[in-house]
DNA sequence: CATTGTTGTCTAGTTAGAGTAGACAGATCA
DNA sequence: TGATCTGTCTACTCTAACTAGACAACAATG
């Protein structure tokens, strides 16, 4: 087990902005926990040279995330991981969320991915992202 | 059981810009069956005053549909559903889904949503856009 | 304690794209 | 024909993503 290297992956043909992307990436390994409290994440400029956009790209991506409490940015020293209370759900985040969730869907699957590889991308992200709670018979 | 009216809800303040919003849910709607091949859909001015936005945002939103191949655009005489053939799916949007179905859980999680109700959601559009194949142990 | 090099931050400026207004052109019908 | 639907096109405004480069706080080192 080496060095695991965390690697993002950027799009620059993508409509969805590249600090969003690279903001989105990190979320999900936070919540991965991919990362612990007390961990630095790499410096901005570092980020910038690996995915060869500028460095203010990343600071705005940094900058997202230390305002959902994620991180804590203290210039001249680097990017602090923290340790973070979930907020409680509101319900208009959920539905927003099972729009997007229906549209997401409704495009891979019109651009020709199977109903079961469609399950089976969600299985493996879930388990990432959410543990095996649940699994059998919801609710 | 009445008219179903099919109404679409845009959200000015997501960064996600309108034209693609009403082609998303469009779509999501076209592939649930929603409607048949033949069919007419409201004009792009009569959708446009549904949402307060500008006839061009909304004729923008079936130009996309209409080059996915969903409708066939004819100008004096509206939008028209047509039969599509599914194209053969490629490995590139496969995982270019996964990466997006990740961060969206992602997201979502960090707001405060339970795994339970992430997976619920997750059935409930699923149900609704792939019907129940492969629900018992996938592949 | 000064110096040097690191870090994140800030100010300007450019550019691409979303949205709008209004004219245009094909289709339908009285 | 004339009136009025339909989608299309051109021109314009405005916002936001991105970049370049200077600036300010901190660390390391002599």
């Amino acid at each position: 087990m080496g060095s695991s290297k965390k690697v993002i992956r950027i799009d620059l043909s993508s409509p969805v902005p590249v600090y969003r992307q690279i903001a989105d990436q990190i979320r999900a390994m936070l919540v991965a926990r991919e990362f612990s409290p007390g961990e630095r994440l790499p410096t901005v400029r570092q980020v910038a040279v690996d995915l060869g956009v500028n460095h203010n790209t990343v600071a705005e991506a940094y900058r997202n995330l230390a305002e959902e409490g994620w991180l804590s940015l203290e210039r001249g020293r680097g990017a602090l991981v923290v340790s973070r209370t979930t907020p409680s759900p509101s319900p208009k985040v959920r539905s927003a969320f099972g729009q997007r969730l229906r549209d997401l869907i409704a495009q891979v699957r019109a651009a020709g991915v199977s109903p079961q590889a469609i399950r089976s991308e969600f299985e493996e992200a879930a388990t990432a992202l959410l543990g095996r709670e649940g699994k059998g018979s919801a609710r």
